[in-house]
DNA sequence: AGGAACTGAAACTGTTCCAATTACATAATG
DNA sequence: CATTATGTAATTGGAACAGTTTCAGTTCCT
């Protein structure tokens, strides 16, 4: 891990089921019709709303008239929430173990995964201050200004 | 870019050195040594003290006795500055450039965007507050913890 | 002067990760 | 029952990265 696009496509997603109003199954809307406004392949975005799925972020219904759709409030999600449920993090890389004897080379890598951990929590801080219903509020909205 | 392990080996390196109070030429540590510590590869550890120096952080001197000291002393050098100067961002991804004319795909990634470069900004501004001297001050270290 | 130690830079290799594609089983609609 | 759509698995091609090797240039020591 990291480079993955998986949150950028979650969050247009779902701001897409946001402005569809797919609120119910019958507003279901195919993961063609969202993977044609990124644009991205319609399997990747299965990959994403499958994990926004068990995140219990969205509904999803197979067959004719099928497609996903919001569980909760677009002002209800925000979007650390998003970050977690597709397995992301603010990736800077991961501390090398160290030199087992050496009490320099023990320490510091243990020291460097706190700092990391420390950003990371702040990006997930942030992000939790901005839900779906912001991005839709774009452009000169506070929450994502 | 990114899941890089040049931010954690830049880390490790720089308290390394301020470790061993490689301050001046005659004190140099060499990449050898440093990639001892991680451990890892002299010529990785070459191509992010190359990076470093290019900042301004550290300096070094080839041949004999030869390597790499640190320019500024440890408390003045914060994290997000090691950040930026090997390139490294907490990357969550790149929005889709969305579709033309679709004013729905077109102004969502605009949001997006925002909201990652919100995440990002608040990650750096962590790491502002996290001193190359607070990695050595481990355990119980309030700036990491 | 000559040898040893070291950086810096380039080229190459093997691995890992990812987006995209194809294919197929399953499920729901009409 | 045909159509539409999800969900999952397998495969392919490309990009990024760590690690290694090699070489040129630099500095110290004898």
């Amino acid at each position: 891990m990291s480079d993955s696009q998986k949150f950028p496509v979650a969050a247009h997603a779902l701001a897409y089921l946001a402005h569809k109003h797919a609120f119910s199954p019958d507003r279901a809307v195919a993961s063609a019709e969202l993977a044609a406004s990124m644009p991205t392949n319609p399997v990747v975005v299965r990959r994403v709303t499958a994990m926004l799925g068990k995140a219990g972020l969205i509904g999803a219904r197979a067959g004719a008239n099928g497609g996903a759709w919001l569980l909760k409030p677009p002002e209800a999600i925000t979007l650390d929430v998003v970050l977690r449920a597709v397995n992301g993090c603010a990736h800077l890389g991961v501390a090398p173990p160290g030199v087992k004897g050496c009490p320099v080379g023990e320490k510091i890598p243990d020291a460097v995964r706190a700092a990391i951990t420390a950003a990371d929590t702040a990006a997930a801080d942030r992000l939790a201050q901005i839900s779906v219903a912001d991005l839709l509020a774009s452009p000169g909205c506070p929450a994502v200004a």
